[in-house]
DNA sequence: CGTGGCCTATTCACTCAGTGAATACTCCTC
DNA sequence: GAGGAGTATTCACTGAGTGAATAGGCCACG
């Protein structure tokens, strides 16, 4: 629950209640992904539940009530922790592209895939200009850091896929066979015999490509 | 919903029921973020209740009952589409390491945040060198432009944390600032007067680093 | 021949994450 | 004194994901 640890995080400078979080994350993480007002108070209400936080009192200073909450010691203790140890380094693939060039040359061919990649690296240089431009106006380091951190990984896409680009065909091939092999296994499916197909059928049509 | 359009892809081949669903999206994509059972009959559901998908008949081939379901026409348009479009290239923040640094600094000290740098930087070459034994006894080609793509994003990530290290310092000290000017706005909080702070200070207590 | 273990196939109950709207109070302005 | 802006929280709902439960048929082994 990483929410949870960047509020741990937050509380760690003193008492804070919800809305107060919510602003000081969009102020020192603008470029995180966004967080609702909900989500904040569902997780602070689960922090609270697993004894990480707890009320420290409320009030009323010129407006709605509020409700402030506080670090316990499980809290402050969990949040070294979380500090202390590293990220999992992607366990599974992360992003989306790899499967969707997969799922391309499964569905449709291999020009759908290529065309795919193509419009992938156009919209990736598209952002990274616009980030290259971001940085230079940004105002703190932080920002720039941020910045940084995109870039390299969108540059990283941009090599993988041209990487990919000249494999399609390869890729294509195996796929092809993959699927030829399945095909032919064919009723072998379950390990039973072919007997008791029943109410199957119905709709044996459209098999072939894909391409819009 | 990425999953669903990977069932959509899947099912492009002709009718299939969950569990098989399940088998081909793990042989296709072993390295993909692993998908149980429940998820692929919840996937399915909600597919055929926005009308991408149907149950195409039932029946026992040597085994327990069993529904098939094929591609609608809307379903086949909602794959061209989604093979069609790229994907929105990293809009907000991807990981959880900048985020990280950025509570380092916030909560406790820069040497907290160089020395999770640090670590975080073995883990990541462990994983590296992993993968790269991965590949070279890799059995097809999907799997090396698998283990690429998770190379070249641990690569860019390398390349990151080395630049932010650099950085911890000026990082911490933008921090601080804005810390300093958060607490000097101090009483500011709402723009109403002091007045009215009842049941608050409490727990003025532990403010201070937490360094373990 | 019967029974225990394994594979097939689906369902269920539950938690977390995320979204958008609703509510309610106060202050400031016109 | 009415309306709008800002503060603070709650609610209802959808989706993603996990782990266990259920249930039938197959095969091996005694």
């Amino acid at each position: 629950m990483s929410t949870g640890h960047v509020l741990l995080g937050l509380l760690s400078r003193g008492p804070q209640h919800g809305y107060d979080l919510k602003r000081a994350h969009d102020s020192r993480l603008p470029a995180g992904k966004p967080l609702a007002f909900g989500q904040v108070y569902a997780t602070l209400g689960r922090l609270q539940r697993d004894g990480l936080v707890t009320e420290t009192g409320a009030g009323k200073a010129g407006g709605p009530e509020r409700t402030f909450y506080d670090l316990t010691d499980a809290g402050r203790a969990a949040l070294a922790e979380w500090l202390h140890t590293p990220e999992p380094p992607a366990p599974h693939l992360g992003g989306t592209m790899f499967v969707k060039v997969v799922v391309a040359l499964l569905a449709a061919d291999r020009q759908t895939a290529v065309d795919y990649l193509a419009r992938q690296r156009e919209a990736h240089m598209a952002r990274m200009r616009e980030l290259t431009r971001d940085k230079e106006s940004a105002a703190s380091l932080g920002e720039v850091a941020a910045a940084d951190y995109t870039i390299a990984h969108l540059d990283a896409d941009l090599r993988w896929m041209q990487q990919t680009v000249a494999r399609v065909d390869a890729l294509a091939g195996e796929i092809a066979e993959d699927a030829t092999a399945a095909d032919e296994a064919g009723g072998d499916e379950t390990g039973g015999d072919e007997t008791g197909e029943d109410e199957i059928a119905e709709d044996q049509t459209t098999h072939g490509e894909i391409t819009r």
